[in-house]
DNA sequence: GCGCTGCTCAACCAAAAGGTTGACAACTGT
DNA sequence: ACAGTTGTCAACCTTTTGGTTGAGCAGCGC
């Protein structure tokens, strides 16, 4: 994995045991023996797996006497939200400029040489 | 990795590579080759991802003579802001259960007893 | 102070990811 | 028919991931 900060947050999220205590924690903190209960793998992998969601900025751990309760941090969604907003709106604009081009060609004004815009070069703005 | 489609996709785009080509295939179809042009990794390896990302239907390929032009298919982004989107807004809606509670707390009515509401419990719906 | 609880660190292991090179399949164009 | 282009498959290697167990640290309660 890179260690940029969208691929640590999509690492994070690729193993369902986290995104299950990504969940979990969306409904209240928890401390890390809470968050182990449910999976029967040794606590020490949920510690660890808490480590990477903490490494994401996923979820932050504060102090409380021997306890780390865990809080999920939603602030990082964002991040994903506006990288994945962006290509699905570009390639969905792409999407009716190809329409546009289509809808041209039907009615047969210019009936050669603009289907292949090819790669790139429709890169308006 | 597991093996369900939200793993893949997410597991998919931890690689910036592979966010790198969904970043160009979303201005436009693209041939291996040409994906393969920016990197400095075998022509394999981009198939390779190309393929893990297929996998994931985050891409489809069609036939061109011996060319496999890759397309983008941005319908799996949703999959995605769905999970994403669900998890967000339930943390946020606990936050400001969280302040109604301390706003309470802070008129003096109920002076004890209700600033645990210890995971789970808080579940509503 | 001492033992228990809660958690993390370290060492180790198997499996998976990501890269390489070499072979080769499929199609074109001459 | 044959050479060249485009892409995939297979074998291999190294690094990372996700799990294990054992050791140990820190804080609480008695």
């Amino acid at each position: 994995m890179a260690d940029d900060q969208l691929s640590r947050v999509f690492a994070a999220l690729a193993d369902p045991t986290r995104r299950d205590m990504v969940a979990r924690l969306a409904v209240g903190d928890a401390t890390v023996g809470e968050l182990a209960a449910p999976y029967d793998v040794s606590i020490q992998a949920v510690s660890r797996h808490i480590k990477v969601l903490a490494e994401a900025n996923l979820v932050s751990q504060t102090k409380d006497a021997q306890r780390r309760p865990c809080h999920l941090e939603a602030e990082v969604f964002d991040l994903m939200t506006k990288w994945i907003e962006r290509y699905r709106q570009q390639a969905e604009e792409r999407y009716q400029r190809l329409d546009a081009v289509l809808a041209d060609l039907q009615s047969g004004e210019h009936p050669i040489n603009r289907a292949h815009p090819q790669q790139g070069a429709a890169s308006c703005t």
